[in-house]
DNA sequence: CGATTAACTTGATTTAGGTCAGGACAGTGA
DNA sequence: TCACTGTCCTGACCTAAATCAAGTTAATCG
């Protein structure tokens, strides 16, 4: 199956390490496709984030909802990323975050106590976590420099250089909402940095 | 020593895992004690963060200065945390941060290289490594959320209830810079919140 | 296809928080 | 002892970005 074709060659490339015949069906047995629909949720607000999800394709964004019903965008997820509130799907408590399809998607689906087993038998599995733990610190390290050191202008700047595919696939709301920006002041800046 | 019963404590505790007498014994060969004095600096921009250290005493603080010499505080440390710029440590690139003591400091300090050893060889350590990973991932959403989505106000309130000793522990410029305010707004906020 | 809804732009106004400036108290050190 | 430096407070002013409002363009769907 094709799904899990690109999901190995991810695992190997960014682990470093081959799968055996066995990781390879220990993993199939294990992670079940799941296609989500544009505007379908991954996870709910108050639920309990039972999956973690690798994109296979399509988009997502992780966002909160604040007292007065303005959303938030933490995250915007493509191909070959993660998907998972992980507080709550480490710990078990309900999410305080919604996942949402921003496109139509396939998605390789396991459960935590699924991932434990992987983690214990799969090398390449377990090198690979290491190394995505790796850069997501690294990344959040940046991006917290940016949040609070950088002006509206600059992060926007910032993610031209770091994300350029994403200008072009997602909406410019959402990008201004990832960026902790209005919608009117991202199209200001825009406006302005034409000329 | 007990710079380092104090370390094997942690290990233990925070990994679920016991330290054999071999274990402790590698550790103690690789992990250097070092001591800082307040002000002194346990990374330089520029410089590789060639060292990881773990806090047995002080406090530090994480800080870029901008172009026009402006500070800004990322992380404040204090004792039983890691001390380290993770992208430098990891990539071997020099650093963009600042690790300053904010107190007279103990540290016990190792490299990328040896780190690596006792990951393969000490089942604690790399049992500690994963639940600081998942712990660190937690708490960087938290805070991230925290960044875009309160007000100063409220990521003051925030850290009060988080982290109430850092109030008696650092100076409020330190707090202020370390929620992304300014001392004065900070002040003002104490101000209010106190009728 | 036209009808509705969503996405983007632009202008006018407001506001949270920054910047600048002055002063009050420590704590430290020659 | 008294300057010196660092920390904190308070007031006056300023600015980046949010909010509000209205209009335009682009997507979506029956």
């Amino acid at each position: 199956m094709s799904n899990f074709e690109a999901f190995f060659d991810y695992i190997q490339e960014i682990s470093g390490k081959l799968l055996s015949e066995d990781d390879k069906q220990l993993l199939m047995a294990h992670f079940k496709p799941k296609k989500l629909r544009k505007r379908q949720y991954f996870l709910q607000e108050g639920d309990v984030c039972k999956y973690i999800g690798f994109i296979v394709k399509g988009s997502a964004r992780t966002f909160t909802v604040d007292e007065k019903g303005h959303e938030n965008v933490l995250k915007l997820s493509v191909e070959n990323w993660w998907l998972a509130d992980f507080e709550s799907f480490y710990l078990l408590t309900p999410s305080r975050f919604n996942i949402e399809a921003l496109e139509d998607m396939e998605v390789l689906q396991s459960t935590n106590a699924q991932i434990e087993e992987f983690l214990k038998h799969i090398p390449a599995f377990s090198a690979m976590q290491n190394v995505i733990s790796q850069n997501y610190t690294i990344a959040t390290q940046k991006r917290m420099q940016a949040a609070f050191s950088y002006t509206a202008e600059e992060r926007y700047e910032d993610l031209i250089s770091n994300y350029p595919h994403f200008l072009k696939r997602f909406p410019q709301n959402m990008i201004a909402s990832y960026l902790g920006l209005s919608p009117e002041t991202l199209s200001r800046i825009r406006k302005n940095s034409f000329k």
